[in-house]
DNA sequence: GTCTATAAACCGATAGAC
DNA sequence: GTCTATCGGTTTATAGAC
């Protein structure tokens, strides 16, 4: 009986916060697609609210200020990113690997829900640094990117006279690159395309043709 | 002696005409540096004329209106793009003159003094377009590129099966491209190196060893 | 044209009732 | 935890004296 007393009660528990998870859950969503839509600095929180459909007070219940809502943010979607490079084929060639990556953010991207932070000039860059559980996780990704381009790189897949951090940032950099909003804005290409061609003049440059169209 | 007067006082004028346009310079000088810095959202106005030396309301006598100055800056840039690309030498091969024009950016980018809007998500990007002038130079320069573009691909020098827009938009995005600031944070390299480094991965890729380092 | 002072709007954050 | 109402600070832009 105590059992079942206890047990109810820790399903309760358990319920509540599932419902919190679900509705922090849902303020990121929208978080996400702001960030990436304005950027950090044109996003209100009065529009967050809005657009969540809670108080403003309320949203303050659940991230004490707005730089720590975007460094949640992005701190999940580096999450996110960890999960998808983990669970990328071990069969799959560091190259490869390199290049899904690419392709998966790139994707998300054009999605229109990435909350990338898109240079150095945001006022948040800084705060970012400061948040313990994005610096962690991005040094975690960053180690294993590391990994696969030094392998890469022994394979003569990546050229090993270009230093590693240059492979580095500039995979971070295209991930979040505005050449794949202004083809989108042109309408030309479908989503699959303009990926595509990004990861191509990426790892490929443009003297060489690409395998796509 | 009418002539004389009216000589005098042309004169006068032109001086003052002069002097005003040497201000107004001086002004550009500075939004250009902190578009570059801090981006057009958090540059205020009241750090503009703090750094010029003058008071706010003499600003809004130069300029109408925040965006307006920040578009007088980014037209002032381009014009100074198409004097730097009408002067590059006719003996230059077409990808030679694109890989100037890279490397002419980018060293702006890195000396600080660019003005450059990151991405689609800053909120004057909607009032530039609006803005005939920088409209109509960033068209000029836009032909002198594609141009450029037509040939290194008649002569394979860039592939032909890329589309263009994907070259022109790739080039103007290499020219502000965060890669430039992190290697430049990283401390590691000089802005020599940066800029070959760059205008390499732009180009060839990264599977090809660089020709400098 | 340059200044001081201020208007008008906006935004991040909080108080306090429920 | 959610709401309404509001504070305090910042920013763009202008009024008016000199």
């Amino acid at each position: 009986m105590a059992q079942t007393v206890a047990s109810s009660s820790e399903k309760k528990l358990s319920f509540r916060e599932q419902q919190h998870q679900f509705r922090e859950n849902a303020i990121l969503d929208t978080v996400n697609r702001l960030l990436a839509q304005k950027g950090y600095d044109l996003m209100t929180m009065d529009e967050v609210a809005a657009e969540v459909g809670i108080a403003k007070a309320s949203l303050y219940k659940h991230f004490e200020s707005k730089e720590s809502l975007a460094a949640a943010s992005m701190t999940r979607f580096i999450e996110e990113a960890l999960a998808m490079a983990r669970g990328l084929s071990p069969h799959m060639g560091a190259l490869e690997k390199l290049k899904s990556v690419v392709r998966w953010a790139v994707r998300i991207h054009l999605s229109g829900t990435m909350p990338s932070l898109p240079s150095t000039r945001s006022s948040i860059q800084h705060a970012l640094l400061s948040h313990q559980p994005y610096v962690q996780r991005l040094e975690e990704l960053t180690e294993i990117l590391g990994e696969w381009i030094g392998q890469a790189q022994q394979t003569g897949e990546l050229s090993p006279a270009l230093p590693g951090e240059v492979v580095l940032y500039t995979i971070y950099a295209r991930s979040c690159d505005p050449v794949a909003d202004f083809l989108k804005g042109g309408g030309a290409f479908s989503d699959d395309d303009i990926v595509e061609l990004l990861v191509h003049t990426c790892f490929e440059g443009m003297a060489k043709a690409p395998s796509c169209l």
